[in-house]
DNA sequence: CTTGATTGTTTCAAAATTATGACAAATCTG
DNA sequence: CAGATTTGTCATAATTTTGAAACAATCAAG
């Protein structure tokens, strides 16, 4: 359960520093020396973080933090923009661009380190084992346990992963290959049509209650998409 | 088994003398003198307890805190901010960015130790060798008893250090392979499935009892994952 | 109100994972 | 060193989880 960073810098001195510190510091780290090569490897390895220098040769990080904001599959994955440049009219543009965070150099691989854990608990703190709360649904990575209005729920490992994913992003429709992917990984030979009974099988532990009635439904069905979280009115 | 404090102070004189107070109270100190130096020191030794000036050259006190708590490694490691300041809401920044007590100066080195050990009593328990309870359990950290229902519970090594680790984060799973890693040490080959073995055995032991009725089994196996301590709701 | 498409549920055998007894090797104790 | 205890592995049993198929229910549009 690594976490995936791509860095891209077209200076190989500085790629290789802040590679070096960042696995030091446990990522799995994948390095671009130019803006399309980081696009391009976006795209394909679907990192968990990706962190842009400013400046660079083919496309600068600023088309490539757009760029990935305008594809889909990586809108959603948190940008960082280094620069060399200090001023306040870059930092804005650079987080109107979509980047999450911007740091200025000179600054220290620490640093660096700090703002990626910082960016991802606030953008994915599941990543990060903070409890995840849901209307009245509470989810505790770290402990693999679900409470729903207090009560201990008990959940199968895939489906406590598919709640997990819909939780990453409440209220975003996956499809079910999406969840085919994130849960039961690539290049699996499943059914679609399994997610649909996992989906029953959550639903039906979210929603029963011990004492009268049942809990309202969390999980939301969009016809011809998928599934998300639904929050209850 | 020696406890080991962090100190970093920009103050020379204030250093060495806190220094000399906490070591005469029985800590392993080391000592750095600015807030990127206190952070490398952090994550290369791994303390048991960290005690930061809030001001500082390089980083301060602040910065360094909020980035161990973005550390993974380091994110338990509990912190005390030093503070020449005394206003509510320094106070309050302090523990919001993760701090677990935060004193003003001017303050005593005797107020510093007693601080020190409250903070460790409450984090690490058993660390200060506190009995932990949980539950109807008790553990006693250096006799290496553990006693259940009042009863005394012979364990052997391998299995009260397994049940040592689970109790330091009650509830948390741990996957077989950090069980190995924390209660073998890195770089031992065994089996994965001995640890299996092993909690078979803690949990003979711990529900056996000798009148009548076995007690509740206070471990959780998590499929897929790994054991947890079983919280009640 | 029918129809075709999509989704919900139940059931069941297979697959995966965990529990545990037995035993030999290793380690400790006196 | 002998005897006792602790360890690690293996084989087998017990359990849980999974995936697919079959059928029921629901929906969206004519």
């Amino acid at each position: 359960m690594t976490i995936r960073v791509l860095i891209a810098d077209d200076e190989p001195h500085q790629l290789e520093l802040l590679s070096y510190n960042l696995e030091q510091a446990g990522f799995s780290v994948s390095q671009a020396q130019d803006g399309q090569q980081a696009l391009d490897l976006a795209e394909q390895t679907m990192p968990d973080i990706i962190i842009l220098d400013w400046m660079m040769p083919n496309m600068s990080g600023i088309d490539v933090c757009r760029a990935l904001r305008g594809i889909m599959a990586t809108n959603q994955i948190p940008v960082i923009m280094l620069s060399a440049r200090g001023e306040e009219g870059d930092r804005t543009l650079g987080l109107d661009v979509g980047a999450d965070d911007y740091i200025t150099k000179p600054f220290s691989p620490k640093e660096l380190v700090a703002r990626v854990r910082a960016v991802l608990r606030r953008t994915r703190p599941m990543l990060m084992g903070d409890v995840i709360a849901f209307a009245d649904l509470k989810l505790y990575p770290n402990k693999q346990i679900v409470e729903r209005d207090g009560q201990r729920i008990d959940l199968g490992p895939k489906e406590f992963r598919i709640l997990s994913l819909l939780l990453e992003r409440p209220g975003n429709v996956f499809s079910r290959l999406q969840v085919l992917d994130h849960v039961w990984g690539h290049g699996v030979y499943v059914e679609d049509r399994t997610v649909d009974v996992h989906l029953s099988r959550l639903r039906k532990a979210l929603n029963h209650n011990p004492q009268g009635k049942n809990h309202p439904d969390l999980i939301r069905t969009v016809r011809g998409s998928g599934y998300a979280m639904r929050e209850p009115e």
